[in-house]
DNA sequence: ATTATATTTCGCCAAATAACGAATCAAGGG
DNA sequence: CCCTTGATTCGTTATTTGGCGAAATATAAT
């Protein structure tokens, strides 16, 4: 129950749609991140930090950048379902697609 | 968006993920569910209004009673992709289980 | 009509959450 | 070594959320 409601909790939230949405398209950075939701760069950290408690992203330290990439491969079943559905969401929300234009 | 993530929301909780799990045995009233969340009924009846506002599960009048159901065969295809996923999850969660039985 | 049962709505309080800026930590570059 | 850049952590504040009981609504039974 722990897990599933952390991953429903972590997606409560349009922002943090937002972000698992634009990783669709490739691994980002923090502040590439920050940049296109136009958010105070702690608020961003905490986002992800909530994202991948429930295990939906990575991140992997590269220099002095921190990437985010998306879980796909992740072992809880719950989590690549999740993935699975939300990637087939939102196609045409204008949000998310103005997202993809500035990432 | 506003969709995706009203049905978020609506299972970011761990008391309507249990009772939108009660339901996949069968439709429950509102007296039922309050009897096994142990909560009270005008909680109870909150709960349902959110789940039933994210067009998870759908009300219908029997005399004194109201029924909930899942919403199986919903226009949405996000409800629908939860529904399916979610009745794969929590099949051997102690809580989820022992609600069936009180069920 | 009155009572009883089932449900919803309303107002209130406590806890959780999202946001920010400031301070801190990490890694490179001069 | 210092400075810059990227990221996280911390403390604070405003808003949202989950819970309750009381009141209102609806239907059935006496």
């Amino acid at each position: 129950m722990r897990d599933a409601l952390k991953i429903f909790k972590a997606l409560a939230d349009p922002n943090r749609i937002r972000i698992l949405k634009m990783l669709e398209l490739r691994p980002l950075c923090v502040c590439e991140i920050t940049e296109i939701l136009n958010l105070a760069n702690s608020t961003v950290s905490k986002h992800l930090s909530i994202l991948r408690e429930a295990e939906l992203i990575l991140d992997e330290k590269e220099g002095k950048w921190v990437n985010y990439a998306r879980n796909s491969t992740a072992a809880s079943p719950y989590v690549r379902d999740i993935l699975e559905s939300t990637a087939r969401w939102l196609t045409e929300d204008p949000q998310i697609l103005a997202d993809a234009q500035s990432a």
